[in-house]
DNA sequence: CAGCGGACTTAGGAGTACATGC
DNA sequence: GCATGTACTCCTAAGTCCGCTG
């Protein structure tokens, strides 16, 4: 049976995201469930018989597997086809490589121990000594890691890239200069560049797929017609229910039919008035419009984080002189030269006004606007597809701005250029009337491929990659992709058994790419990583399961490892864990010397070949779909978990707390909000407060009834448990909050009578209101001083103060409540799980049985984008 | 047959609409 | 009724993975 329902009954505290929270298990943070899967599904009660074994063997395991390893040629003949890595790529153990690479083995010496062949890590006695020898020269590897500046880590990483490029290799055998390899690639670089897509060829292709899938388009239309005129008898277009209707299962081809009215262009740019201007060493400056118009995005960014990075300025400054000299210079020949002497505030302090002068029309007025601007958009949002009409996505053309890379990200900062309709290629059938291009303009390209999905498409200049117009999250197309990815998944529950005694095996495997992918696929099985496909170095440092480096993992024996590194969007993953045994000395043995900070340590790997060897399990599986499959399966477990009772709004946090789980599972983060803290803060002070007023009423009880206390000692035991300078912070806050209230009263009250003409209110009016306070003021103080509590008439009786002190009671309990909730939610994001990652259906279903309306646990977006699972599923549905 | 272009999903933050508490 | 905080939407960056090609 599955692992997962055992693992979630007994939760074991988190080490990772919240350290403190040990005894809180409620949420049953990731490593709870991550730890006891990996117990569970791992480590067998064999478990010690194993380890002792082990812990035999596992020395002169690189022995015995060196041994292998030299008199197996097959094994070498396998992997020695596949020298990919670029950080850590360790040489071959060709003759070649060896013969030349003296300076490299420097860095490298680990390739003759990790990499020859097949064997797991052969003999590290043998391959100590081209460490120890080598050592001599720093590792460019150690550089990588420390550097913070792009300057030494493009270096470095360059001449890594080097190393996987086997061509560039040969070429430079008879020299190791670093230089000569540097060009050599960046050069190969350019070159690749700038050969430009093959656009005519993707057409014939196109054309012939259309061609040779005639037939069976035919058919499929036809299908699909007679769908349209069944449930467009009930529902409009709009309604087609692709899930009822026949399966379609040629994905090669995506539409027989597409029309639509092409993209929006961004406004042209409208120079600023001309008293608004970058000033350069405290003299106005008139820029031309295109260069101002760079100078305005940034300006508009000042005083943000991006603004402030040193590498924004860089990048940005570059661009904007450049775009400046294209433009001929200023109109009033300043030379700007340096960063530092420009002043950006005139031109920010104008956009701010802009901003406020927007914020304060009135909602009239700011209506008109959102309606001319639909009705504007409105041909742009929908196309027909297949003769319906679908919704576009985003099928607005980015503007240009400056480009905000996400963590390090060594372009952030640089020019994002408009895109004009000559860059732009669109997507449509062969009869549909081509869409107007923008006056005085000519459209890119335009394409007729039935075996894509989108509708318009550009290169954008940043990284030289395309941008692409596609169809809305609730558009069939898109509706159908996810429920085969929701499909997939669910298919990998026969196979993930399979899939993990066989990892587990392969986990002891003679065969160090074996291993490595069994590790691998446990990380990525157990801990939910993603794939970490090879990243260049005009990005920021991120990585994934097979991209991880040396530095990245700490262990700590017996079985614990420390995850740390950055993930996609360069979000930290911060991870202590236990993992199996087998687990712990495998990355010990890929961690082995000579292997230092820089390394991979899987080495041999790379998300191609893992993938591959995932095939052989199950058609179309890739790591990516353990995420789905875990998530998914997680929040079955969990939602197992809830009993059916109390009220929809305690049924709802369960459900919160569960897609937690998963959101924590797959490290969902969100950065905490700038006030989160202040209002965390008066939260709690707020359930002091109520916590004080709850005392105060028992103390009145005594007052009345002394005898009460024998009655119920524990009752009564809290009130003692506030201090009376706490008592008086908490009173000094209720009168001060008091204060601050009048004050803002009679301001609001007087502009408004004001405004109407009346009478204003006077300033004994005001002392009025402020006497009265006062008064509470010396009630407090009295009652602090005597100790003697003065209730309201009333709350005569001992039973009227029992009821009041339960409310308060109550009260206290749903605000720790809430905010626990908002503490616990803080750093972590529901919304990406719930997107993209928990099937659909999982909810649907837990509404339905638990009387609980979508409309609660779904946005609008969510039930648009969901509609199939909403409508097609039964409550006895079970991922 | 590795490497890369291309097309698709997944991601967090900015911006905006809406709810809630006083 | 308003200010403040939260929820939701929009935007686009950053991943994954497939399949083509030199």
């Amino acid at each position: 049976m599955t692992t997962g329902l055992e693992l979630k009954s007994k939760p074991i505290p988190s080490k990772g995201l919240s350290a403190d929270e040990d005894d809180e298990d409620d949420d049953i943070p990731l490593s709870i469930n991550l730890k006891k899967r990996s117990h569970s599904r791992i480590a067998s009660k064999e478990d010690d018989d194993q380890d002792n074994e082990e812990e035999e063997d596992d020395d002169d395991e690189d022995v015995v597997l060196a041994k292998n390893n030299t008199s197996s040629k097959t094994s070498r003949a396998s992997t020695r086809k596949k020298p990919r890595k670029t950080r850590i790529q360790y040489n071959e153990d060709e003759d070649e490589d060896k013969n030349t690479n003296d300076n490299d083995d420097e860095d490298y010496g680990v390739k003759s121990e990790i990499d020859s062949d097949s064997a797991l890590s052969q003999g590290s006695q043998s391959s100590a000594t081209t460490v120890t020898s080598s050592s001599s020269k720093p590792s460019p590897k150690k550089v990588r890691k420390t550097a913070s500046t792009t300057a030494s880590k493009s270096k470095t990483k360059s001449q890594t890239k080097s190393k996987s490029n086997t061509k560039v290799k040969k070429e430079v055998t008879t020299t190791t200069s670093k230089k000569v390899k540097k060009e050599t690639t960046s050069t190969s670089k350019k070159i690749k560049k700038e050969t430009k897509p093959k656009k005519i060829k993707v057409e014939n292709d196109s054309q012939i797929a259309q061609d040779t899938e005639e037939y069976k388009t035919l058919k499929v239309s036809k299908v699909k017609e007679e769908n349209i005129d069944e449930t467009t008898t009930d529902e409009n277009d709009n309604k087609y229910k692709w899930w009822e209707a026949n399966k379609d299962d040629d994905d090669t081809i995506k539409w027989t039919t597409l029309s639509h009215n092409g993209v929006i262009f961004p406004p042209d740019y409208e120079p600023l008035p001309s008293h608004v201007k970058l000033y350069y060493d405290g003299k106005p400056v008139d820029l031309p419009p295109s260069s101002e118009e760079v100078a305005g995005f940034y300006a508009a960014l000042l005083e943000t984080d991006h603004g402030k990075n040193p590498v924004f300025q860089k990048n940005f400054f570059n661009d904007f002189l450049q775009v400046l000299k294209e433009a001929g210079g200023t109109r009033n020949n300043i030379k700007i030269k340096k960063f530092e002497l420009c002043d950006f505030t005139k031109m920010y302090d104008y956009f701010e006004l802009k901003k406020q002068e927007k914020k304060a029309l009135s909602s009239q007025e700011k209506k008109q606007i959102k309606l001319d601007k639909e009705k504007f958009e409105e041909p742009y949002k929908f196309c027909m597809l297949d003769g319906r009409k679908e919704q576009v996505g985003n099928f607005k053309i980015e503007p240009p701005d400056l480009f905000r890379g996400r963590g390090a990200h060594p372009k952030t900062g640089k020019l994002k250029r408009r895109v004009f309709p000559e860059d732009v290629v669109l997507n449509l059938d062969k009869d549909s009337k081509t869409p107007e291009p923008p006056e005085g303009h000519q459209w890119g390209e335009i394409r007729h491929d039935n075996t894509v999905q989108w509708l318009a498409m550009w290169r954008e200049n940043i990284s030289n990659s395309f941008k692409y117009v596609r169809l809305a999250a609730n558009s069939s197309l898109k509706g159908q992709n996810d429920l085969k990815k929701f499909e997939k998944a669910r298919q990998l529950k026969s196979h993930i058994d399979n899939i993990r005694k066989d990892y587990r095996k392969n986990l002891k495997s003679k065969v160090m790419l074996d291993r490595q992918k069994a590790v691998a696929i446990y990380l990525i099985d157990v801990f939910a990583l993603r794939a970490g496909g090879e990243k260049s170095d005009d990005e920021a440092d991120t990585v994934g399961c097979c991209s991880l480096r040396y530095e990245h993992i700490t262990l700590k024996p017996p079985q614990t490892v420390v995850f740390d590194f950055l993930g996609k969007d360069s979000i930290r993953y911060y991870q202590e864990v236990e993992v199996d045994k087998q687990v712990f000395k495998d990355l010990t043995i890929f961690k082995r010397p000579p292997k230092q900070p820089g390394d991979q340590l899987f080495d041999r790997l790379d998300p191609s070949i893992l993938n591959k060897h995932l095939q052989n399990y199950m058609p179309g599986l890739t790591a990516k779909v353990f995420r789905t499959y875990n998530a998914s399966k997680t929040m079955q477990d969990q939602l197992d978990l809830i009993p059916n009772e109390g009220t929809i709004a305690e049924k709802i946090l369960k459900y919160n707390a569960a897609n937690r789980t998963v959101a924590i599972l797959c490290n969902h983060q969100r950065s905490v909000g700038k006030n989160h803290a202040v209002s965390v803060q008066k939260s709690g002070e707020k359930i002091r407060e109520l916590e004080w007023e709850k005392i105060r009423l028992k103390k009145g009880i005594l007052q009345l009834e002394p005898k009460e206390l024998k009655k119920d000692k524990k009752y009564f035991e809290e009130i003692n448990d506030m201090k009376d300078d706490e008592i008086q912070t908490i009173m000094k806050a209720i009168i001060d909050r008091e204060i601050e209230r009048c004050h803002k009263r009679f301001a609001r009250e007087n502009d408004k009578k004001k405004f109407e003409g009346e009478e204003l209110l006077t300033e004994d009016d005001l002392k009025e209101w402020l006497d009265k306070i006062e008064e509470k003021k010396a009630a407090f103080d009295k009652e602090l001083e005597t100790g003697i509590i003065e209730l309201k008439p009333s709350l005569n009786t001992v039973e009227k103060l029992r009821a009041q002190i339960e409310k308060f009671e109550n009260r206290i309990q749903t605000r720790s409540v809430q905010l626990k909730d908002k503490e616990d939610n803080s750093q972590v994001s529901l919304g990406t799980s719930k997107l993209n990652y928990i099937d659909p259906r999982l909810t649907v279903v837990f509404c339905k049985k638990y009387g609980v309306p979508i409309e609660k646990l779904f946005t609008k977006t969510l039930r648009d984008k969901f509609q199939w699972a909403i409508e097609s599923v039964d409550e006895n549905w079970k991922f």
